[in-house]
DNA sequence: GATGAATGAGAATTCATTCAT
DNA sequence: GATGAATGAATTCTCATTCAT
């Protein structure tokens, strides 16, 4: 029917880092607003009725492009997913040894989530709300994303030059932990700016995986 | 008119590990339901009539001993901040060398959060539903806290014992980054029980603080 | 949970013509209410604020009797299924030729139906309203309704007192079609009353059914 | 503008038994698609959405041929009236006997009502949904056609081929509930074809009427 | 202490219709 | 002739909270 309310229609289409709603200024703006919204306020406490006030449209619009309020949150998911997937595949398949892809991979996640850290408060804490359907399929998607980290720890331990003193599973959530938390605390008129943060925590894990 | 209705009243007096509503059967058991509840679907998704029906009792008996809502939500934070707070301050008063005292409160609150992960996942999800007045409240207690494990890591690295590559506070937050993380991915029937998993987390700090 | 909101809980005790709701005032009047103006406006037609403010409650009170708008419906179905039914069995069931039981029910069917033309009208233009669900159950009580009736026109045709020139079946649908029809055109300042009309109508089946 | 859009300007010049719309394919297929889907869920359920989704147009050309979505519901009420009004016109006309006129008149209107039978579950149903004006102007073709009927049963009461016995009026409703009814029971899959329902009633009415 | 009926404000969503292109 | 984005009013329903009993 509509540009955007169909699941998939036109997506691989549109590209680059905009994903969907590419051209519609409207629908753009609406998404801008409710991620500014629901990372503030979180998603239960904004109404349908806060987002199209902020955004200068009426409800009929919003409602033109998107199907429903949890519509609206699945794209900031998507965008999310889909953004942080393309930065550490193109990390991990580097041509490097494997500690210098594991902390270049390591702090790109970092900057990149404090980059976009409205979309990722949005991600972490809603998460819960996805109904049983889109949540399997977030779920896949954010496993994929898991098994390719957790594969380049495995990879150096097999090879010895991390210690397997620790599960690589562990790992992985030790680290994913950091980066989860940094909506809580990170301010950006705080001391360190994206990349100092992102060399800290990189470096506590190369520091934690030394043999 | 009822014991834990008005805000801190009598609160030194009840003391012990169970707070507040310690005696009163009806109050513990809105607690406990409240908390699963919450855990389960989220603050803002768990209507009062919901609690009440899963409490066996009526919304009257409710408001008869919370104020509002937001109260129970309230207990719950209080509970876990009190708990907590009780636990970091038995290790870090221990007569025993930094690190060890260190370890042993990084891997007990560990434990102490796994073995109260309902109230921690409520804890970390909804904290921002706190109106401004309570919100100052649990930041200054939390501050108190993060401040404690803070100077442990920072009487390490006064004294040597721990690398100063990196600031104390992102120390931290580094490490609650993975506790607050446990809620995300602990499963009860998961390969690992309590005591392992903050082995394996204590241990992965004390490697990254490693001079 | 509350009164009439679930289902069947205390229907059983309420007994009598009344049906559900026999004592609550509020929920009485919002039955009422709620029947003429589903008569005369349609179910699509009204709205829940409507019936509240005909009614003199608000909306949480008419939710707090009842699950939904369509429960409103239920209950005017429910009444007047069991009214109508009860009087049928009531007549079948006389000790008296079949031909006298066979008009006898045919008439006060009439009768009945023009004292209650409101909860008749609705019944038979907002049938196709139901959910799928709710729908099996009254096309159920529907069927058994039918089928005494159409037992004492069976059994009028096996003892050559009623022609079988026509099959059963088209006959109750001939004559239901007539009074499921009164909802059109009968007016109550019309210049027969219930009981002339009834006779008439009965007097048109009974000849229609001669050898 | 258009061709139907203005109330009745051509409609004389159309003729035949299509009514308007006769050569607009997209007009005749808006109309076809609207009357299923009346007919299927109510008018008030059905959405203008739905209708031009189904008949595979747009919004615009809906509203470029009609001029609301009531006029879409004037349109089947206008084509039913004329179709029915015609065919009894027709057999009333006839030379024959006025048992045979009646007789021919009331199986004919069975037999069309059943091959439209979605456009008569709307007009039975929806009636109701008609604006004032646009009422009136139903309601005196509705009266006339009934005169006519009924005109027929007069004159067999006066020449006496029919019993006097009940009020003519009350014979044409008996008669058009069965008709109204069909709706509500019959199924092209069933027993009975449209002739032999349209003989038995017809044979029903003919009975009841012999002296 | 406890009940549960009632409130009233606000939630998401739908939809017939219009209008610039 | 036809499009589809946008409107805005209305709709059903939810829910924390209160209060007479």
């Amino acid at each position: 029917m509509a540009g955007t309310k169909d699941g998939d229609g036109s997506g691989g289409a549109t590209g680059g880092a905009t994903g969907r709603c590419g051209a519609k200024p409207v629908a753009r703006r609406l998404l801008a607003t409710a991620t500014r919204l629901f990372a503030e306020q979180g998603y239960d406490r904004t109404s349908v009725q806060e987002i199209v006030d902020a955004a200068g449209v009426t409800k009929g619009a919003l409602y033109h492009y998107f199907g429903s309020k949890d519509d609206l949150l699945h794209e900031v998911y998507g965008r999310v997913l889909r953004l942080q997937q393309e930065r550490l595949d193109h990390f991990a398949d580097a041509d490097a040894p494997v500690e210098q892809r594991l902390r270049d991979a390591a702090a790109d996640v970092v900057v990149t989530t404090i980059e976009n850290l409205d979309d990722t408060k949005i991600f972490f804490r809603s998460m819960h709300h996805l109904g049983a359907e889109k949540d399997k399929q977030v779920r896949a998607e954010r496993r994929r994303y898991h098994e390719r980290f957790r594969a380049l720890i495995e990879e150096g331990q097999r090879t010895g030059v991390f210690t397997d003193a620790v599960p690589a599973d562990l790992v992985v959530d030790y680290h994913f932990g950091s980066v989860h938390h940094l909506g809580t605390w990170y301010r950006e008129d705080g001391p360190l700016g994206p990349r100092q943060v992102a060399d800290h925590l990189a470096d506590l894990l190369m520091r934690a995986l030394r043999p």
